[in-house]
DNA sequence: TTGATTACCGGCCGTTCGGTCGGTAAATAT
DNA sequence: ATATTTACCGACCGAACGGCCGGTAATCAA
């Protein structure tokens, strides 16, 4: 059930899908949908929170390897690419949140941390070495994650493997568009 | 009036914007409002109109530009930016809309051509040297300006000069996080 | 077989929404 | 001074929404 309410969700936007279609793309009514949960909002919790501890769970396991801080990073680029590619339907919900209400703010609340961690993990990175020093490490880890993030835009889960899209993204990423000579 | 309608629709959403709302923050009616345009969609549709009109412009310059195709990629993304950070509110609603509507469908399928340029500009780049052939143009285009895009979720226009995020993006697109030696 | 739990349903309620309509007051033109 | 256009308003409408309630049918435990 709360993979059909996903589905639509991402189809129609959260605010454009009705409990009746929900109900609806179950076969079952309304009524019958209250049964089971207590309510629009609980689906939303549930989608989202689906797709925070992905994330958190990636962040966590990468913090715990020993390597440098840049190879750390690149493997949290990666993994995240395929957690997002994994959950795909609920970081998109994730993602289309705008805080209107007190659980959109607690989900927005959560990818901010998320955020620090990122932004931590390059300004380690930086001073390890071996990235660029010369950006601002909260606008890098905001644009390479934006880049990340973009996918829900376009990716597509059936169409291939999300380690292509990963290696192309990291690959953009740490060493860029530009070839060495021209 | 436009202006007070699209800082409604990026705070609250689309939907979760009321034209009571829209009302109110100008200190008039509803039925006020009903004077001036003719319905909600309206509103969305100048918004949208407006956030496209100076992305194809942007294309457009750049394509009259007399420069290799890598040049010229490079100066489209950095426009792009920047007419992302003067159409900010109004870039942002067009990011957001998922085709529920035939107003919004139409606007997703100019976005779909802005995106046929990108990847065309791409394969020519690739074509001439200079950027690395061996990621898919689509791909490469898509995950440059879903970098681009991501600009909606965080950056703020006060904050500063929008040339240095364009100089920050342009720089992890083309060349990459990673240092050269270590 | 019986009792309880679980799944489901039709019908309803209060609210909110986008939009309409008839009419008034201010501005502008002649 | 008068006529016309423009800006605005209060009251209202039908539709859609999230959610609730009382009751029924199926499932399952004893």
């Amino acid at each position: 059930m709360l993979a059909a309410a996903v589905r639509l969700f991402n189809e129609r936007g959260y605010d454009a899908t009705s409990m009746f279609d929900i109900a609806e793309s179950l076969g079952i009514t309304k009524s019958s949908v209250y049964h089971h949960i207590s309510g629009k909002e609980q689906l939303l919790q549930m989608a989202m929170d689906r797709a925070l501890d992905g994330l958190f769970e990636a962040a966590g396991e990468v913090k715990a390897l020993d390597l440098p801080a840049p190879e750390r990073l690149e493997r949290l680029v990666r993994r995240s690419v395929l957690v997002l590619a994994e959950r795909f339907e609920y970081v998109t919900v994730l993602l289309r949140v705008r805080g209107n209400t007190e659980v959109e703010q607690h989900a927005l609340s959560r990818r901010r941390d998320f955020d620090a961690i990122l932004t931590d993990l390059v300004k380690q990175a930086q001073a390890e070495g071996g990235v660029r020093p010369d950006i601002d490490p909260a606008t890098a880890a905001r644009l390479i994650f934006g880049m990340v993030n973009s996918l829900t835009e376009w990716y597509r889960p059936r169409t291939g493997g999300a380690e292509a899209i990963a290696d192309a993204l990291t690959r953009i990423a740490f060493e860029g568009l530009r070839t060495a000579e021209r």
